[in-house]
Parts: C-alpha cells; sequence; structure tokens
RNA sequence: CGGGGUGUAGCGCAGGUUGGUAGCGCACCUGUCUUGGGAACAGGGGGUCGAAGGUUCAAAUCCUUUCACCCCGACCA
C-alpha cells in the first residue's frame, strides 16, 4: 500500500475525550472516529485491524468445526416474548419500532435467532452436535459507554451457539470452544487468563471468562497464589471458616451517631475499626424485601446473593422500600427488630458486641450480638473476595489483578430450547430440548486489549500477527531518485512475495514518516537515506525492541523477510 | 438515573467574573527554502462561539430552558 494513496489521518494531539492508552491511540492512529457516544466509524486503518482478528478467530473456529452464518441485526419482538427475555433484559436492550408500530430490537445477542433456525431446520439427534457461528455488529445500549472500543455500545463481536443431544455431548462442546479460544488469544499474542465466571443475564449453568491482563481491565480476577485456581470476583468462593463469636456478650445500647452514616463515618465516631461494624443492606429480591448483613469492611455481592435465592432480579432497595419494611432511613438500617428475613455472611458469625444501625435516624446500636439481639435467617457467602482472602480449593492465598474480558463461554443446558421449544427426537423415538452452549467473543475489544498490552510512549507495537502492516518502508528524501528508486524496488519486491507492505511515499520530512510509523506501530521498518545509501545500505528496525542495523541493499529483502519469520515465530 | 465537569475553526485550547472588532498553537492552501526525528520565513483560507428563548443600543460573555459529550457509582463481549 503506498501511504500517499491511502487514508490514515493520525494525529498529532490527543482527543480531549480520550482516557485509557488504547482509545487515544487508536484515535491519533486514525483507526476510528467517534460519531456519539459509544459509537465509532470504522477508519481504513480500523477495518484492517478487525478483519485481522476476525481471521484468526474465524480460522480457529473453523478448525473446531463450527460452521459460519449471519443473523440478522435487527429482530422481533416475539423471539424475545417467547424466551422470556422481552421483559427482563433491562434498558441495555435497544428497542425499535417500524412502520407499522411493531417491536424489534437491535439484537444484543443472538441466542433467540438461532434458537428458532435449530429448531426450524434440525429434528433429528442424527444432525447432532452442531455448532453455528457469526461475526455480527451488535449494539448493548450501555449505561455507560467509555474507553472508545473497550466498551461501546456498537461493537463487533463473533458469537458461536452449540446444540447437542445430552450433557456430555454438550460438555464436549464447550471443551473444543474453551480450547479454540486459547488458540485464537494465543496467536493474537495477548497474555490472558482463563477465569471461572458467573453467568449473568445470558443464565445457564457454569461459565468461563477469558481475561486479558491490563491495569485499564474494568473487571476484577481473583487468582490463587498456590494454585491455579481463579475466578472473577463476582463468581470466586469463599470458605465458611468463622468459628462462633466466643467471648463474652455485654449488654447492647443505643448510641447517637450524629452525622455519621457510612461505615467509615460511624468508625470515626465511634473510634473502632471497619471490621468491628456490621451493615445491613436491604435487598429487593424478585420483589421480596429482604436485609443482608456484612462486616463494615467486606463488599456484598449481588451476584452471590442472586445465586443463592436462585432469583432473577436483585437490587438495593429503594429508600421508600428501606422506610416501610424496617422504619428506617437509609443508612441507619440494622437487623434487630424488624419484621423482614436477616440474612448474613460467613464472615459476621465470628463477630460479637458489634456495631449495627438502630432502625432510625442518627442512631446505631453498640454491642449487638446475633443469636440474643436478633436471629439471621441463614449465614452463607455473599461477600466479594478480596486479596488475602483464603482459596477454596487449596490452603493459598488469593490475589486480585486487573482484566479485560475479550471472551465468555457459557453452558446453557436447556433454558433457551425449554422455553422456546426447540427439541428433537433421540434415537428412543422421544422428543428432547436441545443442550446447548453459547461462545462470545468481541473482536473490536480484542483490537483494544491488544494495544492496552503492547504499546509505548511512541504509539501501538502490533503483535506480528495482528499487524496491520508487517512492514514499512520509509524513503527519506522524495526527491532523490535513487533513494525513491531503491524504495520503490523493496516495496515491490516485498508486496510480490505477498507481504503487507507500508510505502511512505508521501513528501514529508523524517521525523514526520518516522513518526507516523512508530504511531501506526507497524513492527518493521526499512529506512531508505541518502546517506546510507551512498554506502550502498539501508536501515532495517524493530519497533517492538527498538534495535536496528544496516544491511546492504542487495541483502536487505532476504534478511527482512528472515526477521519477520523470527518475531512470527 | 444520581453526583461533578466541558461545549469557541479539522484537532488542542485561550477569551467569559468587568457585555462593545472572534483569538492562539497545530493542521490546511500559495510561494521561497529545507530534507535521518513532527523545519524556517512570507502570504492566505476557514467560525450559526452546542441549540432555543430572554435581558440590552449591543451577548461567546448575563439570565432561563434544552441538547450533546466526558468523568465518578449499579451492566457486559
Amino acid at each position: 500500500m503506498r501511504y500517499s494513496k491511502y487514508f490514515i489521518p493520525t494525529l498529532r494531539e490527543v482527543p480531549a475525550d480520550a482516557e485509557v492508552v488504547s482509545h487515544k491511540l487508536m484515535a491519533r492512529a486514525g483507526m476510528i472516529k467517534k460519531l456519539a457516544s459509544g459509537i465509532y466509524s470504522y477508519l481504513p486503518l480500523g477495518v484492517v485491524m478487525i478483519k485481522k482478528v476476525e481471521e484468526i478467530v474465524r480460522q480457529c473456529m473453523n478448525e473446531a468445526g463450527a460452521i459460519e452464518l449471519v443473523m440478522p441485526s435487527v429482530q422481533p419482538a416475539e423471539l424475545w416474548q417467547e424466551s422470556g427475555r422481552w421483559d427482563f433484559y433491562g434498558k441495555e436492550l435497544l428497542r425499535i419500532k417500524d412502520r407499522h408500530n411493531r417491536d424489534f430490537c437491535y439484537g444484543p445477542t443472538h441466542e433467540e435467532v438461532i434458537t428458532d433456525i435449530i429448531r426450524s431446520y434440525i429434528s433429528s439427534y442424527k444432525a447432532l452436535p452442531i455448532n453455528l457461528y457469526q461475526i455480527q455488529t451488535k449494539f448493548r445500549d450501555e449505561v455507560r459507554p467509555r474507553f472508545g472500543l473497550m466498551r461501546g455500545r456498537e461493537f463487533i463481536m463473533k458469537d458461536a451457539y452449540s446444540f447437542d443431544v445430552d450433557d456430555a455431548g454438550a460438555n464436549e462442546s464447550y471443551k473444543k470452544m474453551y480450547d479454540a479460544y486459547c488458540k485464537i488469544f494465543e496467536r493474537c499474542g495477548l497474555r490472558y487468563k482463563v477465569v471461572e465466571a458467573d453467568s449473568g443475564a445470558i443464565g445457564g449453568s457454569y461459565s468461563h471468562e477469558f481475561m486479558v491482563l491490563a491495569d485499564t481491565g474494568e473487571d476484577f480476577v481473583i487468582s490463587c497464589d498456590s494454585c491455579d485456581y481463579s475466578a472473577n470476583v463476582e463468581k470466586a468462593p469463599l470458605k465458611n471458616e468463622y468459628k462462633p463469636f466466643a467471648g463474652e456478650m455485654k449488654p447492647a445500647e443505643d448510641i447517637e451517631t450524629p452525622g455519621a452514616k457510612t461505615v467509615a463515618e460511624v468508625a470515626e465516631f465511634l473510634k473502632v475499626p471497619d471490621a468491628a461494624i456490621i451493615k445491613t443492606m436491604v435487598l429487593n429480591v424478585d420483589d421480596k424485601i429482604i436485609a443482608v448483613c456484612v462486616r463494615g469492611d467486606h463488599e456484598l455481592n449481588l451476584a452471590k446473593v442472586k445465586n443463592y435465592f436462585d432469583a432473577s432480579i436483585v437490587d438495593f432497595a429503594t429508600p421508600a422500600e428501606i422506610f416501610d419494611h424496617t422504619g428506617s432511613p437509609m443508612g441507619f438500617c440494622g437487623p434487630c427488630d424488624i419484621k423482614i428475613p436477616v440474612y448474613g455472611d460467613f464472615a459476621v458469625t465470628e463477630m460479637g458486641n458489634y456495631c449495627v444501625g438502630a432502625n432510625s435516624k442518627e442512631t446505631h446500636k453498640i454491642n449487638v450480638n446475633h443469636g440474643r439481639d436478633f436471629q439471621f435467617e441463614a449465614v452463607d457467602d455473599f461477600r466479594n473476595a478480596e486479596a488475602g482472602d483464603n482459596c477454596v480449593a487449596c490452603d493459598g492465598k488469593y490475589e486480585i489483578t486487573k482484566g479485560i474480558e475479550v471472551g465468555h463461554i457459557f453452558k446453557l443446558g436447556t433454558k433457551y430450547s425449554s422455553s422456546m421449544n426447540a427439541m428433537f427426537l433421540d434415537n428412543n423415538g422421544k422428543r428432547n430440548p436441545f443442550v446447548m452452549g453459547c461462545y462470545g467473543i468481541g473482536v473490536t475489544r480484542v483490537v483494544s486489549a491488544a494495544i492496552e498490552q503492547n504499546h509505548d510512549e511512541k504509539g501501538i507495537k502490533w503483535p506480528v500477527h495482528l499487524a496491520p502492516f508487517k512492514i514499512c518502508v520509509l524513503p527519506l528524501a522524495m526527491k532523490d531518485k535513487d533513494v525513491v528508486e531503491t524504495a520503490e524496488n523493496i516495496y515491490k519486491n516485498l508486496t510480490d512475495r505477498g507481504i503487507e507492505v507500508l510505502l511512505d511515499d508521501r513528501d514529508e520530512r523524517a521525523g514526520v514518516k518516522f513518526n507516523d510509523a512508530e504511531l501506526i506501530g507497524i513492527p518493521l521498518r526499512v529506512v531508505v537515506g541518502k546517506k546510507t545509501l551512498a554506502d550502498g545500505k539501508v536501515e532495517i528496525g524493530v519497533r517492538s525492541t527498538g534495535e536496528s542495523s544496516e544491511t546492504a541493499v542487495d541483502d536487505c529483502c532476504e534478511e527482512i523477510v528472515r526477521k519477520l519469520q523470527e518475531l512470527s515465530a
């Protein structure tokens, strides 16, 4: 490709709204342009990047026996009503109406559509298993889009769906995808980690997330320091290793705490550590109001609560609901003398003589003890794991790191096939629902993640397999015939070998060409300048290491190919 | 949705408090010169000051409303 005939509008300055490196660099490298919050145009270089990732994804998916198709981005409401998700999938689902006032949505995911396709055509166990995938633009009306392509509202995703005759088959399909995903992310040159995850809104029995480790990640990954257990904080279970409180119970008393509402304020006021306080959270669990108590310095985990109650929707109760059910203003709730059931996190069992809200304004109770002053309905694992907590799998301790979720695989079971009546006949002639799995990769997010992991102050450093161009040829003096001719020859030679080369044939100064090449992140650079050319040499530079060396013009193409192979290995 | 902030040339920003000629850097166009790390000089083009309404002789500036975008808390590839 000739730079002068291409379109890479690089920016010298960072757009004011870019926050993270990948977003800044993508904007500066002329890959994307924002149209609206969370909605971006992919400029030519951005498209090439997306295609690079897609190419790797396709190859590995096909190898794993999955078959590509494409489903519509706009879907009728009926299908979603059938699966029951029209009402459950909240505001993220972009609902639209057509001219006949019929309800549609812009697809955030495609379980309904694929299930509809499969049930229409497959009615025998003989056609199973089957795994279909697509690479499609999706839309999720995120509450807060941010970080460029990392969390866009419109984004490109590869989603695959497997259908099996039974659980064992589904497990096998799942394993295949697991392995394919590892291959994909390895080939993308990413440092990643596979973690156990909560299955969230998609539903299903178990799932894994593929996390790219990076400081800008929005997810917290728990991993053990001595075994290889790791999980999302949402999921990471904790052991019940707390012994009941055995100390002497002091008499409880109410104490005025003017102005102190949060745990930190109360702790400061009473001069006790956060861990000597119990915070009581009032929750709405499928329209039932309950209270959950966790230690003051711990964080409540709503996903765990949701799973414990096998609920569809769990949310914090509104101030009005709190007042109606406890008589308490928000911030002063406590477990004593309230009508709703009170649950506790494991960690509270060993606490005694602690402080809780007194269910009235500006008042807390101290020296409270469960068993005497109130009863827990049940005690279970309701909090987020933290660094230093004990591993569930061994004697090690948890560590916590940040990650970007680039892939997520779910074993769905029969959730969708049952609700949508997608059945096949088994070898006994009996009707069974398909056992399903679904598997997503955020293609556009992979591009972001790759940049987060591979950059320096000058710009992007693409891993070779992702690089939009493997080599750039920079003639430094466009008015010098020898320089231009030599560069053209090298360009032609390499292009003829099927290598993606960018020839910077713009009449720009050396500095401009160097800076753009480094910003765009091309792995190898060939510099053709007057001085070195006088000695019959050109300079070959490696972006990732910053090394460079001079080579005779006649040998340079061989040398470049050799270096390229070295980088690809 | 709650809290905070920003909208002025393609990009980055000043100006606003004290109303009175719309400014700077980069980019762009023309020319001279230069050419291994974002050159220099000279000349030039480009603006409904986010939008609507109001106050005023006069509004980028003051008032009201509204929209968009960004950041901090509940979602997900």
